[in-house]
This record gives C-alpha cells, structure tokens and sequence, in this order.
DNA sequence: ACTATCAAGACGACCGGTCATATATAATAG
DNA sequence: CTATTATATATGACCGGTCGTCTTGATAGT
C-alpha cells in the first residue's frame, strides 16, 4: 500500500487532465475516477465533493504553475526581460507539441465557474494574483536594471501581460493552430519597450 | 399567433442570457426554455439541439456585436484611434454596471468548448476571425491617415488587441471588479504607440 | 377532413453523492 | 507469538434528481 497523500497527488494528477480538457460541467466524477483508475467509491475517501476536488486542483497547478515560472524568471543568468521572453517562448513550444489544446486551468476555470461558483471564483482569484506576482517581480528586476523605463506600472504590465496571455491561450484553442500564440510573442517586446 | 422566425429569435434571445452566465454545459436545457417561458416540449420544434441552438446563439452575438462595433468603429467624426479607444471604454462602461459578469459568449464558448465540439470551435473561430475583421479596419484606416506607424502589422495588432480583451473579461470575472478592465483601457494606447 | 405545428410528459442515460458491506491494519489480551 | 477486538480504509451497487431527446396526442389553419 502507499500513502494516504501519494494516492491523493496521484488522482490529482490524472484528474487535472480531464479538467483541464473537458472544464468543470464537461468532467463528471466518473471521469475522474476513470483516468486515475479508481473505483468510483474511493473519490470521496480523498475529497469532499467534485467542487473541492477542483479547489485542490486549482492549488496543485498554481504551484506547479508558479514554480516553474519562477524557475526560469528568477534566472539570474539572463537579462530580466530576456528571461520574460524565454519563458513564454518556451510555454509556446510545450503547447505546439500537443494540439494546441487545454491551455490554462487557472484560466479555463476562471472563465467557466467564476460567475456560477463563489468558492471556485475565491479561489481563481487568489491563484492569479499569485502567477501575476511572479511576472510582477520579473518586472520590477528589470526596472531596477534598467531595462524598464522607472515611470512603467510594474504591476499594470504585468497583469496585463498575463491577461493577454489568457486571451491568447483561448483563441488558440479556437482556431488550433498557434497564430495566436506567434502575435503575443512578436507583441510581448512591443509592450515592454513601449 | 407571432410569426415563427420571431419566436425563435425570442427564445435565442432569453436563453443567450443564461448561456452567457452558466456557460454551455452548466445550461440546461430546461435553463432555456423556463428563461424563454416556453414548454420544454416546444424547444426541439426550433432547434435541433442544443448544440443547434448553441450554434444559432453564436451567430446572433456576432451578428449584433460586430453591428455595434462597426457602429462606433466607423464613426467618421472621429479619428479612427479615438474611435477604438471609445469603442472600448464604452464596453467597460457598459460591464461595470452588470456586476463584472458573463464577458463575451463567444471567448466564453471558444474557452468551454473548443476542446471537445468541433461544430463550436469551428463557428467560434469563424466569428473570431469576423470580430477582428472589424478591428483591424479601423486600425488600417488610422494606418492610411498616419496615426499607425506604416511598419505595422493591422492585422497582429488586431487579433493581439482582441485576445488580450477576452484575457481581460476572464479576468474580471474572477475579480469581480473593475481593475483589469482599467489596466486594459491605460494598456491601449501604447500598444498603439508601440 | 387533411395537414402542419405544437406541447406534455415519458424515456433511458447519466449526474453527484451515499451507504452497507468487505477488507486491511492496529491495538490489546492471554 | 497467537487470538481477538477495534479502527480505518476500500468498494460498487444504489439513491433521487436532472440531462438531452423523442414520441404522441392535441390543436389550429386551410
């Protein structure tokens, strides 16, 4: 037997990638339970209901989401801005690989639940301030170094910046082909230079 | 007893609403027909199905949108740029008094649905494309009458300027206020400066 | 009377969630 | 060490309800 909480991560894991494709109404628990090869019994042995399965979803993703970032933001290696661009050139070569499906979990659920689902918007909410911060701090180095002119809204950028990022991800999944994806990286100069 | 066509488009009317806020697999189509104030019964003698209605739903929000936005975008009083810059004011305007909800039903349905309903993601990209259509002229005629840089590509700009809205009402969804629009509408200008 | 449109509710499938039972692990007694 | 009891976890049949869709009888127009 393995532990409680390796069990737990496991069913996450599988679980998060029916939610990230299918959305919150578009996966039922069967799902779920399906792509983690659980009896459907055991899913409430690990969570309290399929809406606090994707808050703990939500969680997983963020840190994930916000690690990885940091990872390639807090490259002390690179130029601050040049590391911004880097990491969204690379988010863009992870997506051409696969359909130019899913996009954002944070986004698709922000997008899906947020005016239907008061716990779930809380939390989107609070995860994208989180990535937000992230890019933020990338910003604020870059100013500090020069590379961003000192009048810019460290925090307007970097919201905005993201924003768009979320807005690219959604188009690319309706034309499924990574036009969308080429224009943020040819406009993401533009907005830092601007 | 009103014409049949005018029924329908009633009936698309009301369940648009709720389509907008629940999202499509959150509405039902019991959803529809109680916001229409039709029998259950009545909805398959206009619609095939949902996914039919759904489609239908599509093409009359891009109809009266891209009606609108030429509306405003085509204004000759004004020069094209200011023209854009009102155009987007003026949907921030409307949003705010709505309680930061529901956003634009086809971001909504390319987001929700794109993945997993090749008929929707097909109509999606299909308005997608039409509503930048829409932008990108008035971002040539500013271009003819040298308010745009002659470099600059209309077309990136506007697809850009597009997704970056639809980020922007996914985002204020989830915080449910007005702080992405406002970082939006600042954003504007120098992008178009850029 | 014939035809076209409509609406009431039935239909099976599936939803999220529960529960009695079965099984595994731990604790205690002899 | 074994035997017995207590506790925790695992399970899938099952619950009431809702889903999208369809059948069928009523209704209205000609």
């Amino acid at each position: 037997m393995i532990g409680r909480d390796e069990k737990k991560e496991q069913i996450l894991q599988a679980g998060l990638k029916v939610l990230y494709l299918q959305g919150y109404n578009g996966t039922g628990v069967k799902d779920v339970v399906d792509a983690a090869g659980i009896p459907k019994g055991s899913f409430y042995n690990y969570f309290e209901s399929k809406e606090d399965f994707a808050l703990e979803a939500l969680e997983t993703v963020c840190e994930s989401s916000c690690e990885k970032a940091e990872a390639l933001l807090k490259a002390t290696n690179l130029p601050p801005l040049e590391r911004l661009q880097r990491f969204y050139a690379e988010q863009v070569k992870a997506i051409r690989g696969n359909g130019y499906q899913r996009g954002c979990l944070m986004g698709n659920l922000c997008q899906e639940m947020a005016d239907v689902n008061e716990p779930i918007r809380h939390k989107v909410s609070q995860v994208l301030e989180r990535m937000t911060g992230v890019i933020e701090a990338c910003l604020r180095e870059a100013q500090e170094k020069g590379e961003l002119a000192p009048g810019r809204d460290t925090k307007k950028l970097a919201e905005f910046i993201f924003n768009a990022w979320e807005g690219t991800l959604t188009r690319m999944k309706g034309d499924k082909n990574d036009t969308a994806l080429r224009i943020f990286l040819d406009m993401l100069p533009v907005l830092l230079k601007g």
